[in-house]
DNA sequence: CGTCGAATTGATGTCATTCAACTACAGTGG
DNA sequence: CCACTGTAGTTGAATGACATCAATTCGACG
């Protein structure tokens, strides 16, 4: 049976963001495969080729590689509303280097490149919001490039409590500090030194 | 009058890696704005809007930032065959923080939104060409951030050196280090450790 | 020939890491 | 209900990687 998707997570979405209509939206979403995965779950491991973007309703989803020196390094975040996907993966057939994980029990729609294609064929402007999802991820990834090439610990810090304020709040530090590059041991103390520059003002 | 480009650089290139038939290519090719630039030319500065994707047919480009603490940061060279462009600049017409510049003399091509916006009507496959350009600089940035954000300065470097050998004997050292994130002293200390580890051996 | 920028080298400083100890707390099983 | 265990987070002391500052060499070019 079809659902009224006005107020749910992906359809809602893409009324908003990719300006289709109602109907369409509604038929698009219905044609999707959605699930629950409980915090814990993994996604997407190494050398598995990425079938499907992820679009995250509810919860928290988080990408993440395994460097050479056996540390893990935090690509992205992706709560509600977000996108996450391994693109050079899924778009090259390239068995993937990442992790995409459940940091949060979630509930997720997935995207598969086939459906990407017919929805592109259907639905007009399709293409066009894809491009700027493109877009819009390079603009992140280049930002966050110039971050770590030219920004110290503490900016680093800074700069991402003020774009997610909201995930300092589920995520645990130790994430974090693989997100911006550090050691955990490090962002506490970045944190400390913060607390007292505030209260000596 | 226009000119068998068969041998030429852009059209060559479309013909190569776009699937282009020649005789498009040859349209396409005529139609292109071209430029000769000296080395030490900035085609693109902070707070403008890039309008331009350059393509290299000759000589060598860099684009690179002005960080806050007044020291640059290379972004990306840009050596024959390649395009050097700011994405998030031309695509949401936001101004731009990076320089372009030329980094020895230079024949390039210029290809505006709209150009492609018209080869896309007309030649198809020009939009999946795109396509896959956008997403192997996505995979591209994405390694880099890897590097940095796991690999020590000396990794960084080697890996450099795989990717690009001929950009070592054109690219001064001192840019490299700004590619790779570090400072040229560092650079130079770490080619004098790895020479001494291969005589070493 | 003189000048300027690139590159190297040494001495020293700084930031972040490493390793280890310790606290707090949540989940588990007896 | 309590002891046991594991994970997150903090803190301290020592170390390490890279930066900074200053001096020198080298080569290109006017």
């Amino acid at each position: 049976m079809e659902t009224d998707i006005s107020e749910k997570g992906f359809g809602k979405y893409l009324i908003r963001n990719a300006g289709i209509r109602e109907a369409e939206a509604n038929n698009i979403y219905n044609n999707l495969e959605k699930r629950k995965v409980p915090k814990g779950e993994i996604l997407l491991k190494p050398h598995e080729v990425c079938r499907y973007t992820f679009f995250v309703e509810e919860g928290l989803l988080r990408s993440f590689t395994l460097g050479e020196d056996g540390k893990e390094h935090v690509i992205q975040f992706a709560p509600e509303n977000w996108f996450i996907v391994d693109r050079s993966s899924v778009y090259f057939n390239d068995p993937s280097e990442t992790f995409i994980e459940a940091i949060e029990d979630s509930q997720i729609v997935l995207i598969d490149g086939d459906f990407i294609e017919n929805i592109s064929k259907v639905t007009g402007g399709f293409d066009k919001f894809n491009d700027r999802l493109l877009h819009n991820h390079i603009r992140h990834i280049q930002k966050r490039l110039n971050l770590l090439l030219g920004a110290s610990a503490e900016k680093r810090y800074l700069n991402f409590i003020e774009m997610y304020p909201d995930l300092l709040l589920r995520v645990p530090l130790w994430m974090i500090a693989s997100y911006l590059g550090i050691t955990p041991e490090s962002l506490s103390r970045v944190r400390k030194e913060l607390v007292q520059k505030k209260s000596g003002k």
